[in-house]
DNA sequence: CTAATTTGTAAACCGCCATGACGAAATAGT
DNA sequence: ACTATTTCGTCATGGCGGTTTACAAATTAG
């Protein structure tokens, strides 16, 4: 009756995990554990109203994860309510932690989120990336990731998992980057240059900017289209609340849906790509700037300033992206466009002719479009989180590495290695 | 009790139904029931192992299936293995049907396909329904609904559902069509019109024909993009399995997808969508012809006769296929593209500029291309296998139903009706 | 004809959630 | 103040569902 979608989607019930009394158990814990994270400290009797299981049951499953180290008990609520209050339970700010990380073109970033959603250690190191191999880059990003692992073990944090975003195509496998243009990367299996003693996931930066989106967005719907430029321009294609990745996990690239079918030539092979008419460097080409660094904060401050071909460049990226969008809303009817990464800080230029272009094209009301408020920093937030989310969705799966870890084992492992 | 279509994926774990040991028996029977239907005639043993239960569980499982007429054991197996042979089971033949029905504009369709997807019973009725009112429509539509269900209930089978596929966007309610320009219909709730003690599921006929596609096509994956022009152009996008339907229900609407920004003007308000290049009316205008009934045929004819007028004609209308195409296949990248329906019928004259153009404009190999094989009948057939599949998905419901319903008393409603 | 293999079923067992009852801790009413 | 009421968390009991173990039945291999 259900079927999949994000990572650990159960397949059409043909082929799904045979369906036993653990695996009800395991999905119960996850239950509990995304009911408390999603609506704060809630009693045993709350989470059972809401999940529709009876607080004996529930009690039982709480009693299993605060002793794994997942929920926390803060001690009785004080209410206006009538009744024994309930004794208020919350996700633990100790115990595993996702370590999401950032290979940008011109810096690196890593962070430590515990499963409250809180950031609790990072390092940045900046730098240009670009023409760079791919090895050295992965050693600096992996003494980062030592170091902000140790700084997390200072606070009672154990990494549970690495996610690491790069600007390019990644393969479903989650380690082979297929294609990074930007820096200059092709056919790399990155899970081999990271930390083994932490297996890694690797996916797109817009991706996990999408991602960002749907769990820290103030009012993100389950089913929307993310736009983030850095140097090419990429898509999340969110879809009920999962990641629609492609056959070979390259959905998404709205940068080379054609525009223009005679425009200009792209690398991709194509003619008149999105990317040609609002891809970074088309913009500046068409604004007179030079390519740098910043530049992207160079085209805020040349509009904001009023500079007019700036204005007009941005304008003219802003009907592109809107013709572009066009045929992604028609094909897939999202109930949300939303700007983020770079596009999020030139949205004030780019929307007018974006919107205009939307609303021209289409019969019924268009399809609405927002701007992110995470900007930049939605790639290595998603990163972290699909750790955390990971943790949730499988409590049982942590608990049991929780014993050898709890120890700090893990935590030894990487730090010797520094 | 509804008769859910496929839906598009299952909520996170926070939001599942409460997982319970009678969910946990659902879904074992609807496993049991999915790998017996797909998997042919199979022992008890073989089921167990497929879906990694125990013989005991699946015993209790199949004896509980084959009470409710879901399942029938065929005799023992003639094997050429050493062992105990095993007891044959099989969907069974009669029970539950899916009734499936077809608005088009010339003709209504309605038949009757058993659990183990056989057609049991049909009805055709030819005649123009473009610019009728939608009342008189279906009141025929129901009285042949009504002759598919007294036939198939001559054959011991009884209606578990009945499925209308229709030329147009359909809401996700789905009942209410909200506009088929074929027909001239708008905001319409075809529930409201159709036999009432027949709960009816009403989609888009292009999703209907990508879902008998998946079903029943012989080397369809679970991720493709299958497209259908009647005189629209409408797409099915599956992913993993399942049908993206969108917000509103209005995912696929290939044929507004911008090919030339600023092309002929659209109905939808756009300029140069696909359907001003490839929709039927605008290839015979470029063909030279008149619109008329067969309008299809008669472009295939001409363009196997060697009608150079018609050839270029299909041949620019694949190159604008080709151009909306590489935009959806950058966006999904699926694994596949089926050209359905009409579509089929003039493959040979569309795929050649259709596949170049595609080829172009991908770096790396394009997506294949394929031809639907069931054409025309495909949106029939995918509606009444909505409804069997929707029974596979959830024996158990209507084992419930079918204490009621095997003395008749669905047939008898329908048939007093009558 | 015997040994080996596989199937289907029955009996005993275990895990998981539901049910119902109870004490604990708060509010509301007198 | 004192009691009734409400709600919370827990315990004991029970039902349900799949597993384990054992065994008879039916076939092939030697």
């Amino acid at each position: 009756m259900t079927a999949p979608l994000h990572e650990a989607h159960p397949a059409g019930p043909g082929r799904a995990l045979p369906d036993t009394q653990q695996g009800m158990r395991r999905r119960n814990l996850a239950r509990v554990m995304h009911t408390v994270s999603a609506e704060g400290p809630l009693s045993r009797a709350a989470v059972a109203s809401r999940i529709g299981l009876t607080r004996a049951a529930v009690s039982t499953l709480v009693d299993e994860l605060i002793r794994s180290g997942l929920l926390e008990e803060l001690g009785p609520e004080r209410p206006g309510r009538v009744g024994r209050p309930g004794s208020a339970l919350a996700v633990s700010g100790r115990g595993p932690a996702g370590i999401g990380a950032e290979v940008g073109v011109d810096h690196l970033a890593v962070c430590a989120v515990d499963l409250r959603g809180e950031i609790r250690a990072r390092a940045v190191r900046h730098g240009v990336n670009r023409g760079r191999s791919p090895e050295p880059v992965l050693a600096e990003l992996t003494a980062l990731v030592r170091q902000v692992v140790a700084e997390a073990d200072a606070e009672g944090l154990w990494p549970a998992g690495l996610a690491v975003a790069v600007p390019g195509l990644v393969a479903r496998d989650g380690r082979t980057v297929v294609r990074a243009p930007n820096l200059d990367w092709h056919d790399t299996d990155l899970g081999a240059l990271l930390p083994a003693e932490l297996p890694p996931t690797v996916d797109n930066e817009a991706n996990f900017g999408g991602l960002a989106e749907l769990w820290l967005g103030e009012t993100t719907p389950r089913d929307f289209l993310h736009v983030s430029a850095e140097i090419g321009i990429g898509a999340a294609v969110v879809v009920d609340g999962g990641l629609l990745r492609g056959t070979r996990g390259f959905a998404g690239e709205l940068g080379h849906v054609p525009v223009r079918p005679d425009g200009p030539e792209c690398a991709c092979g194509g003619r008149g790509c999105l990317e040609q008419y609002a891809g970074e460097e088309a913009v500046l080409r068409a604004a007179g700037l030079e390519p740098g660094t910043d530049r992207v904060g160079l085209l805020a401050n040349r509009a904001a300033d009023g500079d007019e071909a700036v204005r007009r460049a941005l304008h003219d990226a802003g009907t592109a992206l809107g013709i572009a969008l066009t045929g992604a809303v028609n094909l897939l009817d999202p109930q949300l466009v939303v700007l983020g990464g770079a596009l999020s800080g030139l949205a004030p230029w780019l929307l007018p002719s974006l919107e205009a272009e939307l609303a021209r094209r289409t019969a019924g009301p268009p399809c609405p479009v927002s701007v992110s408020l995470l900007g930049p920093e939605g790639p290595l937030l998603g990163a972290a989180h699909s750790v955390v989310r990971a943790v949730l969705d499988d409590p049982a799966a942590v608990a049991e590495r929780a014993g050898a870890t709890a120890t700090g084992r893990t935590v030894d492992i990487v730090a010797e290695q520094a």
